[in-house]
DNA sequence: GTAGTACGCAAGTGGCAGCTTGCCTGTCAA
DNA sequence: TTGACAGGCAAGCTGCCACTTGCGTACTAC
């Protein structure tokens, strides 16, 4: 019936759309590179742990995929689960008449 | 910046896109229809005024659009403002490499 | 008018989600 | 080895959200 909740629990959080946001300007950032961009460019003023709480809701939404180097982990943006929103909800062809 | 968090936040509970599911299926439900199709098809034991409440923030964010008739006030299924989540992350074409 | 229907409003409650806090693990350079 | 860096884990707190409850309003049939 309802699948994937976790798709439509993730985007819920404004936060966490902003770093999707920031994941596509910039595909493969790391957790201190989201935080430092989402201090600059965004005035979030999110703790470290707190952005990592939300990737990992992102990772489990299938949002995100994760790539560990040494002591690096890489976060890349996947917008396929986006894909089962308009499959669900067709969208219409531009605007209803007046 | 961050565009109709109103969108997100409706999506973001089951019952609510049940309840886009109902009217995809069919339009222009009343508010005791929904509620006896959602408790029939899917049981789902929400009082009315839930599922007034859900149609209250599901027409905020613009995926619903009510009309009154008399005693009557049919509920109309738009599925336009999903269009802003597709626009604001483009959705690839298919799967990625293996 | 009266009863019944369809719906609205508002206060109150319980549970969960987001955030913090503190400590711990693993990796790299010196 | 030692220190600094990148990230993880878990408990606790707080505010919000969905739901209930109770009453009120507008329209219709009789």
């Amino acid at each position: 019936m309802d699948a994937a909740p976790e798709l439509f629990r993730a985007l819920g959080d404004a936060t966490r759309r902003v770093i999707l946001d920031e994941l596509a300007d910039r595909d493969g950032q790391t957790l201190f590179e989201i935080c430092g961009r989402l201090a600059m460019k965004h005035g979030l003023g999110s703790s470290r742990q707190a952005i990592s709480q939300h990737l990992a809701v992102l990772e489990q939404a299938g949002l995100v995929h994760t790539r560990r180097q040494g002591r690096y982990k890489f976060h890349h943006l996947d917008t396929g689960p986006l894909r089962a929103i308009v499959e669900r909800w067709p969208i219409d062809r531009q605007e209803p008449l007046p």
